[in-house]
DNA sequence: ACTAAAACATTACAATTGGTATGTTATTAT
DNA sequence: ATAATAACATACCAATTGTAATGTTTTAGT
């Protein structure tokens, strides 16, 4: 009992530093050995908890991003309260409050979708359900919206889910490039107004 | 004068294979090796054209990343015509053109943007070069599309641009998860509605 | 024709990569 | 208390990484 917490602990330990550094450095600029030493244990280490390289991959992906969207993007959708100001609590307010270094990393999500390959399937499958989830939450949030009448029947809820998303991944991409936030601010701007004109 | 030519030519071709490899591989994940067996000539090639693979990658964005974007997305704009539809074109009619290829790997850009670490700012460098560039023609557009009231006087161009950039490098990487074009046809409707709305 | 330099090829190399084999120590069930 | 097993550490491996040194061949100016 208490050598299963010690080992899930360690586990966590090593899937936490992983993270950090897969965030800051790109999935393949980071070896095992560079996440090992940041945990102060070995490679025997690693190797009795995770099978390969590919595995913790994608332990950093169901453990530690799908939470990250869950609770920052997903959970504030599913709250009572008026829709729009849901949606700009977490497509505005959300950006307002982040980090330097959320600024300067970009999103995790984001990073990983685009450096990943198209031929490895099996982290696009992780990465995917997360957005699915997203979008998913976002709709029945619009949908709800509709049925009470505050946004047009015309109105197409997949669509303006999809191009909210994609908008909100765009701009933590491009933010990487800058040492300001100029361009976050020119976003939030149009979040904004493209969310009032969903009324 | 022809010794110029073949050099010139040879260095064009490592960089051609290069751009493929990274688009569709990452950066990271392709070695000096990989590009240079692709060409068929020798490491000793590679280390005449160029200092190091810094130097490649940046020529890679310089030499064909850039012009992809200018010939794309930016030249279209700079055309006489309605600012709408000249939107329309770029934003959309450009995506439903892409080849299953350009839909599977995503944007060249926008790759390597997210796997690039804050750390190597020439590539920023670089990057943000074409960002800005970009953004400047739309803003341009937007802002004569004012001059002659196609738009309202209190739509902040620049925002819009921003917006407009981030929607099109967000899905372009989302659509890399899905096997089909639910995702860019939802962006789809959405972006001609966002433009029809800026009238 | 001859020489210098450019365009490449060959070989070598230390460092790093992901991964394995084989230890040792701590924990647990009996 | 002991035997088994889990949690690690140590040492090793072949392959690959980016890069340098030293070749050879082609081209260009004289």
């Amino acid at each position: 009992m208490k050598q299963e917490i010690k080992s899930e602990l360690t586990r966590q330990l090593i899937i936490d530093k992983a993270f950090v550094l897969f965030y800051k450095n790109g999935f393949h600029a980071i070896s095992v050995d560079k996440v090992m030493k940041e945990t102060k244990l070995t490679k025997g280490a690693f190797y009795h908890h995770f099978k390969d390289k590919k595995e913790l991959g994608l332990a950093v992906i169901s453990d530690r991003i799908q939470s990250r969207v869950y609770d920052n993007m997903i959970l504030p959708l599913l709250e009572v309260g008026d829709p729009f100001s849901i949606l700009k609590t977490v497509f505005c307010e959300r950006i307002k409050n982040f980090s330097i270094e959320e600024k300067q990393s970009g999103c995790p999500i984001n990073n990983l979708i685009n450096e990943i390959s198209d031929s490895e399937v099996a982290y696009q499958l992780a990465l995917k359900k997360i957005i699915e989830e997203w979008k998913l939450a976002l709709i029945q949030l619009l949908e709800k919206a509709k049925t009470n009448n505050l946004i047009a029947s015309e109105v197409n809820t997949s669509s303006v889910a999809v191009f909210l998303i994609s908008a909100f991944e765009g701009v933590r991409g491009i933010r990487k490039l800058y040492n300001n936030d100029v361009v976050l601010e020119d976003y939030l701007l149009a979040v904004e107004r493209y969310i009032d004109l969903l009324r």
